[in-house]
Parts: C-alpha cells; sequence; structure tokens
DNA sequence: GAACGCGTTGCAACCGGTTGCAGCCGGTCC
DNA sequence: GGACCGGCTGCAACCGGTTGCAACGCGTTC
C-alpha cells in the first residue's frame, strides 16, 4: 500500500542508502542527489516509515503518557498542554489510562512493547513506586503532580503538598476562622496525605483553634457534597479546606442547599484553581497549582533526559498562590486588631 | 538494553522462529517447546517488540485519536472512554491534539509515519473533508462527533444536529417562550451550522414567534457570557437556545449579574448534558448527547474495519433527549391552553 | 519393510529502514 | 604525471521480528 524507500530508489536511478540519508539531515549527501531523491519522493507520495527507522535507531519519539485522573477537569487542560508540548518536540503522545489498573508491571511491559522513548506518569494519586517501576525498567521517567521529596528516586515535577496544607491553614487562620476542616480527596492519594500533613502541623498545639478532618470517596462533586452533607449533620466546622476545587464545588452545594451561607456561615477554600473555579455561578476561593509551569518543566526534563540520559533525579518544585474570590471572609483590615 | 527473540532462542536452546512461533497464538508449536521457550523468556524477562513485528505483520495495533477539542470538558469523559475502550480491545491510542493545526495532510502524514491501523476523528468542529483525508490515504476512519449525512463517505457517529436544532426550538415553544434566540458557537463549526438550520426550520414561518441569532468565538465560558452581555444591553430575548453547555453557563452567568433572573426572566437552554450542568450551583436544563454509546459505538465500527476493511462508510446516529432541570420554565400543567 | 501422512521444527528470505566501510571521482599539490 | 585528499555514493550487514517452504521424526497402514 504505502510506498516505500527502495521504490523511490529505483525511481530515482539511486540506491536505498542514498535515499535513507536525504531524510535524515546531517547525513553527508550532495545537493544534487538530495533534490533528485526529493523529487522523485514526492512524485510518489512517499513518507518515511518512523517505526522501521526505530528498528536501527533505537529511538522511537513515541512517549507514554500515563494517567488516571479522567475525571479531574483540571486534566483536560493538562492533557492539552502535554500534548501540544510533547508535539512541539516532535513527540508524540502514547495514551495510557490506568483508571482500572493498577499493576505498575502491566504498564512497563505494555510500553516496553512500544519501545517509548520515555514515560510521563502525571498523576496526583499514583503511588511513587509506580513511577519507579519504569526507571528500573531502564525507561526515562518523570513524575508530573508527584510527591515532593528531597532525594527523589526519579523526577518529579510538581508542588510541594505539605506546603499548600501550611498556606491552607495561614489562611483561614488569618481570616478569623477558628474551627476548622479538612475536607480531603481519597486518603490513600499521597498528594492527600501530604496536604493533611501540612494543614494539621500548622494548626496543631494552638490552644484557639481546633481542626477535624475527613475524607471523600473520590475526587468528584459527588464525593464533595456527600461528605459535606454528613458534616452538616453534625456541628460543622466555621471553615472548611478541601483537598480539590470539584470536592469544594460539591460542598459548596450541599452548605447551600442547606441554606447556609457562603462565606458568612461557612468559609471554603479549594485547590487547583480549575477553568470552574472562576465562573461567577461558583466564583471559589481556591489555592492555585501553576499547572502550566509544572507541564512545561516536565516536558523540559524528559526532552533533557532523552538527549543524556543517567542525569541525577530531581524534584523541580514550584509555589502555590492563593485565588482571592468569594468563598472566605475578607482579610480583616490592617487596622483591626 | 532489551531482551530479544534471539538471546531466548540462544537461552532455550531452539531456533528464533520456534521462538516466535511460541509467542503467537494459533501457530504450530508443540506444548513441550512452549513450555520450553516461556521458560528461558520469563527468565531473562523477554517481552517481544511490537513495533519490529509489525513491520512483517503490517499492524501497530496503534490507533490515532484526532481532537481538537481541549477545552470542552465533555471531552474529558470522551477520552476516558476511549482510551479505556480501545485498550479493552487491545489497542493504543496514539492522541494527536490539532488545537493549532488545520492542515490534514499534516496530521495524515504523521499518522502513516507511526503506521496506525486507524484513526478515530473525535471532533464536532473539524470539518468533514479533515476525516476523508485518511480515507483518501488508505486509513480507517471513524468520525466521532461527526455531521450525519444520508450517504456519508466514512463512517460517522454522532447525533443528528439539525434534529437536535428542531427539539430545542420545540422544547422552547412548548414551555411558552414566544421572542427565541439561538447561541451559537463558532460560525465554522458544522454543528453550529446545523443546530442552527433545525432550529430556525421550526420557527420561520410561524407568525406568532420571532427569533435571532448570534455566534460566540468558541465554546467556551467566557465566549458565551460575552455574547450574552452583547444580548443584554440590546433587547434580549425571552429564551436562548446555547450551541452548548459552556456557553450556556457563561450566558447564564452573564444574565445573573446584570440582576435578571433565570427562569422567570430569561430561559436557558443547554446542549450536551456535561457534568457541570447537574452541578446544583448552575442546575441547567439541557439537550443530551449519549456520549457513552456513541463513543462505543465508534470503537466497534472500528474494530470491524480492523477485521474487515472496505465495507461501505455509514453513519449511526443516537437519539438525544431534554433533561429538565431549572433553567427553563416549567411545562404549562396539561389542563391549561 | 516400504510407503504414507501429519505435526513440528529450522533455514533463509523478507519487512523498511540505517550505517560502517570501502571505493570512486575530481581536484590540488609537488 | 603521480600521490594525496576529501566529499559522495553504494554494498552489504544489521535492527527484531515473521513466515513459506522443505526436512525431519514418528506412528500407521498395507
Amino acid at each position: 500500500m504505502a510506498i516505500t524507500l527502495k521504490e523511490v530508489a529505483i525511481r530515482a536511478g539511486v540506491s536505498r542508502s542514498a535515499v535513507s540519508r536525504a531524510f535524515t539531515d546531517g547525513a553527508s549527501v550532495s545537493d544534487k542527489m538530495r533534490r533528485k531523491v526529493e523529487k522523485a519522493a514526492r512524485e510518489l507520495g512517499y513518507s518515511p516509515n518512523a517505526l522501521a527507522s526505530s528498528l536501527t535507531t533505537g529511538r522511537t519519539k513515541l512517549i507514554g503518557l500515563v494517567s488516571n485522573n479522567f475525571y479531574n477537569p483540571i486534566f483536560l487542560e493538562v492533557f492539552d498542554l502535554f500534548t501540544r508540548g510533547l508535539q512541539d518536540q516532535g513527540l508524540r503522545p502514547l495514551l495510557v489510562n490506568l483508571s482500572d489498573e493498577t499493576d505498575p508491571a502491566a504498564s512497563v511491559r505494555l510500553l516496553r512493547q512500544y519501545s517509548v522513548d520515555g514515560v510521563v506518569v502525571a498523576s496526583s494519586t499514583l503511588p511513587p513506586d509506580f513511577a519507579s517501576a519504569f526507571r528500573e525498567a531502564g525507561i526515562p521517567v518523570v513524575h508530573s503532580f508527584g510527591r515532593y521529596a528531597e532525594m527523589p528516586e526519579i523526577h518529579v515535577v510538581g508542588v510541594d503538598n505539605v506546603e499548600c496544607g501550611r498556606i491552607a491553614a495561614r489562611t483561614l487562620l488569618t481570616r478569623g476562622y477558628r474551627r476548622l476542616a479538612f475536607l480531603g480527596g481519597p486518603e490513600t492519594a499521597t498528594s492527600t496525605q501530604d496536604r493533611f500533613a501540612g494543614f494539621s502541623e500548622i494548626l496543631t498545639g494552638d490552644g484557639n483553634v481546633g481542626f477535624s478532618h475527613s475524607f471523600a470517596k473520590a475526587y468528584s462533586f459527588d464525593a464533595g457534597r456527600e461528605e459535606m452533607l454528613r458534616q452538616l449533620k453534625g456541628t460543622p466546622a466555621e471553615a472548611y479546606f478541601c483537598g480539590d476545587d470539584v470536592l469544594s464545588i460539591g460542598a459548596l452545594s450541599a452548605v447551600r442547599d442547606i441554606g447556609l451561607r457562603v462565606p458568612e456561615d461557612i468559609g471554603i477554600l479549594g485547590l487547583n484553581d480549575m477553568e470552574m473555579a472562576r465562573w461567577q455561578n461558583i466564583n471559589l476561593t481556591t489555592i492555585r497549582q501553576p499547572i502550566r509551569q509544572i507541564v512545561a518543566c516536565s516536558i523540559d526534563l524528559m526532552v533533557s533526559m532523552l538527549g543524556a540520559p543517567g542525569d541525577s533525579p530531581e524534584a523541580r518544585i514550584f509555589p502555590c498562590s492563593v485565588i482571592e474570590r468569594g468563598t472566605l471572609r475578607p482579610l480583616p483590615s490592617a487596622g483591626a486588631t
């Protein structure tokens, strides 16, 4: 069906090597030869078979893009940024959806069969050893949105979730809230654990504040709403730090449904700053993760690993910032006590 | 780095063909041989190179998944469904983001270089000839969310957008709205054109109703909001059929901002029934596209094309239904005139 | 005991490219 | 005129598998 190098060679009246070289830049070919080959190739509609060439060169330009976050709207942006960023580098994302697969070995096997040049694990909920499995298999790997560590085993790009927890706690305190709560995502996710650790670090030992915590079943609207409804049946806290925006929005809807006002009766602080957070009907105060930078940096690291493998793994951590909207009381004015 | 078939053959003390056959089911191999090979393979950690085998077999199990809708939240679900569905069939999605690329030829070339077995174009805004370009290149193709046609050139799966427009018009009429408007997405998208065609088909010639139309710049919150604000400066209609939920939500926020009530002052009808539509803070009445079925059917068609290429293209169209929520007046009770 | 048939195995060519090496060619220098 | 040089080009081997074909071993049949 498709035209091969051999047919181009015949048409141009040259050897197969000549054609091959005409299509690799930097190769030793005269201009005349290159023009001759290109003409024949154009006439036949030839384009080289990337997979065949990968056999000898050892590079496929295929990058495994592995994720299990297909329910979090923020990941639509993540996928957009990754696919475009990789394409700009001449790399092709082979998407792997891990939603119903938890065995790293299976993914490693799959991606090795396709000889991917590298793997990006884009997930805040997969355990760190998932990504490590690729490194052990000798595949360059970057874990985006992964857990921060001083001396990571693999490249990690993301935010320091412990610090996010601290920021959340401080933010709520400076607004004058005193009975606080952490409403996290699934307890098994490292991101949840870390955010909670930072949150409690700040609040523990402060006699003036009390805090509680609970975990929603998933990072979803329904899970957030359900957990908040449960809270409201008891004695709710004055303010909640939710593990994610979509949880926050679920919580928000529960609070309003029951006739309480946000932020007057209950404050809510999200995390991620996904697009919907700024929709006026939602208007969520939240902690922003710099997604663009995280993705761009992940791609940079991947590209540099492809060029020079074996550099020691590092953690690139980006700062988060509070985006002020309508679900927390304003800061008390400067003059007040 | 990776173990090859040859090494396994040496270790097992058999020929390379024997190893190859041990890994293809249906091949003529004795049980004894198969066990011997499998043992050696296990000890070495061998897994066959899918790309190398594709050279001779002509199948890569790679499917190009082409889209340009990386801003519409509904596509997160679409990607989830596609990636899982394809994986379940043993196929691997190679994701192509077309957001800043409009030349079909470039995509065709790219996907041919990677010898994909087939291509799924998942987009409601790409022109039909985009998908046709793949067929012309001899690549099996399915256009999901594409334009309905009696005799399509390629497989099309989706909804009949003209009929959606009719449903929208009838829905608004039965609620008693008389001055109607169509607030579409980009005018160049076939989905926009078709929905508008159906909408006006019903309303044209009815002396009791008037209708106007306008187009937002994109399928986005901001675009919907902006266009609705423009409308509100003039004399707004009583009810708007918006080209998409995310547009509707933008429009909704504009209406509320200006102090008008929905649905009392202005009614809004969306299209898609994306997840956020049912969030209580939004609660959008909308026309639902059966996404799951569309994706499942697309995959079915693809799989059957891979098995038996050359069957004539068909359009598989699924019905849409109105999801009743809070942004349209209720149906007048049966007894009323 | 020879002929036959069948299931299994290995040989070797091939898939579509890449690349080390040797040879060719034209030009330059002595 | 001969030696030398450097840029191009082609040959042939190779990347990691697959597969048509022929050969082999072994049990069955006459």
